[in-house]
RNA sequence: GGCCCCUUCGUCUAGCGGUUAGGACGCGGCCCUUUCACGGCUGAAACACGGGUUCGAUUCCCGUAGGGGUCACCA
């Protein structure tokens, strides 16, 4: 294998997940802004599968975050790298770091590893490894199994111009000799991943600040095999509403979660997450284009923050009432009992026609699909408890009265409709409310619902006199 | 515990020596109104603390406190 360095002025990022399931809330947030900045740099943006830890990677982990990934748009602009196939690639920088005497063989076991650090923690020192290998004669290890380590510099400090954090750092004493390659031939992350982004022309590590302390130990992997330092970017995580690190503990982690369980839209995750960390003055509704325009690294904050479901439920309420009704409508049919050719068709007729009036009143497709719900109940349709207070006696001999003028009408049109509704209470000597509320407890089963003409004009004729049959006394 | 990072309303943030400290979410009130929403107006709400530097600190420096991260033959 050759040195697959890829030179180019051109800005290029990656966005590097081990798949462990799904993707993470915290991960997509990386991956947009490493899209965002390579974008706004007219660069490439890259994919990653840090897959070399067998035991955790599968094939559905690492399809369901190409599919999170797709589904906020943030495909690469190449096909991903799997670093597992390149293990042949990081064993030879490994020995060639070996052969110029900036690595060494440790035959140090696992057990004897254990007994130093239980030794050091003891004695209250901190605990890392003390190069008792460094300058031994590996001829000494015979043919026992051995690691390759970094020979890391023991002096001095290293400095790194990180372009969020500004400039941090770490005396040389408190990095020890980590392991390039285990006893088994495989890489260790350090080493995959400084040999995998250089390969890959990464110019740009923007990564979780999790991160900050491997960029030092990465550092010296770079600086031995005199390779070009990447620009580092480490951002702030993204922790719970407590303000502990983001876990199960705190609800949907995934972003599979937030479309399946809670309804998101892409766009408003996509939004949500821009604003999470960065800001552009008092912008707060921002679309895809206006967010490359405008990403760079200096508007990235260093303070962590918290994840606040609130925000983001008020963001993709914004994005409902901008969205397609049709595209609506599509999302709120997934979620209900599967249908077949003309009944499918139809339904999502209804769904889009009705649409209008409920994205004013829903926060998620949850909501609206719940909005819905009332146009494909069957008779008699459940009426909830507050609903059927406001069904008492005068109410009931109000909708025969509203029965009756409703199938006289000659068109079903929402202006007839109204017309007629208006009149009814008119004559009665009551206020459009003292109408419209037990009409809507009879055709919904509800208190709360998209305005009564809509109501009524969508649910049809037959279906309107049927339910009002239902509820209505002479 | 060692090392590293962070600290403006409850939350996300604007601010980059002199501001009535701004916006958004959430919360309260009012208006609109057939319900609920939407929309409009409006109110309460913050510079963690202590020292410096300076004519003047939210802003610069140093501590303290608090929070986060990291210390594997995991990534």
């Amino acid at each position: 294998m050759t040195d697959g360095l890829k030179t180019t002025d051109k800005v290029v990022t990656r966005f590097a997940p081990s798949p462990t399931g799904y993707l993470h809330i915290g991960g997509a947030r990386t991956a947009l802004f490493n899209y965002l900045f390579a974008r706004h740099h007219g660069g490439k943006f890259l994919l990653r599968i840090e897959d070399t830890d067998r035991a955790r990677s599968t094939e559905p982990a690492i399809a369901a975050i190409f599919d999170g990934l797709s589904w906020l748009g943030l495909a690469g602009d190449e096909e991903p790298v799997f670093q597992f196939a390149r293990a042949g690639r990081h064993a030879e920088v490994a020995n060639q770091m070996l052969a110029a005497g900036h690595a060494y063989k440790c035959f140090a076991t696992p057990e004897e590893l254990a007994e130093l650090r239980e030794a050091q923690r003891a004695a209250k020192q901190p605990m890392r490894y003390d190069g008792r290998w460094r300058d031994r004669d590996p001829a000494e290890g015979g043919d026992k199994p051995f690691v390759i380590r970094l020979k890391a510099a023991r002096e001095g400090e290293t400095a790194i111009e990180d372009a969020v954090q500004g400039r941090v750092v770490v005396q040389n004493a408190e990095l020890d000799d980590m392991i390039l390659l285990r006893s088994d031939g495989t890489p260790t992350y350090m080493l995959a991943v400084v040999v995998d982004d250089h390969d890959m022309g990464v110019t740009h590590v923007i990564r979780g600040d999790d991160h900050l302390n491997n960029a030092f130990r990465q550092l010296g992997i770079i600086k031995a095999m005199g390779w070009p330092e990447p620009v580092y970017a480490h951002i702030p995580m993204i922790l719970g509403t407590d303000g502990a690190k983001m876990s199960k503990r705190h609800g949907a982690t995934g972003v599979d979660a937030y479309r399946d369980e809670l309804g998101m839209l892409p766009e408003a995750v996509f939004n949500y997450l821009l604003r999470l960390g960065w800001g552009h003055g008092d912008a707060e509704i921002i679309s895809h284009d206006q967010a490359i325009e405008w990403f760079d690294l200096p508007g990235v904050g260093r303070s962590p923050s918290r994840f606040d479901i609130k925000k983001l439920e008020s963001l993709n309420a914004h994005y409902i009432r901008e969205a397609e009704p049709a595209r609506l409508a599509a999302l709120v049919a997934e979620r209900m009992p599967p249908l077949g050719g003309n009944e499918a068709t139809e339904r999502l007729h209804l769904l889009t026609a009705i649409m209008p009036a409920l994205q004013p009143r829903a926060k998620t497709v949850l909501e609206l699909a719940d909005g819905a719900a009332f146009l494909f109940a069957t008779r008699p349709i459940p009426v909830d408890e507050a609903a059927a207070k406001l069904l008492d006696g005068d109410a009931r001999t109000l909708l025969k009265t509203v029965a009756d003028t409703l199938a006289a009408i000659p068109e079903w049109t929402l202006e007839g409709i109204e017309t007629a509704i208006r009149t009814v209470a008119e004559d009665a000597g009551l206020g459009l409310g003292k109408v419209a509320q037990p009409l809507r407890a009879a055709l919904t089963g509800r208190t709360t619902s998209p305005g009564i003409f809509d109501v009524l004009y969508h649910l049809g004729r037959d279906e309107t006199l049927g339910r009002l049959g239902d509820q209505a006394q002479a």
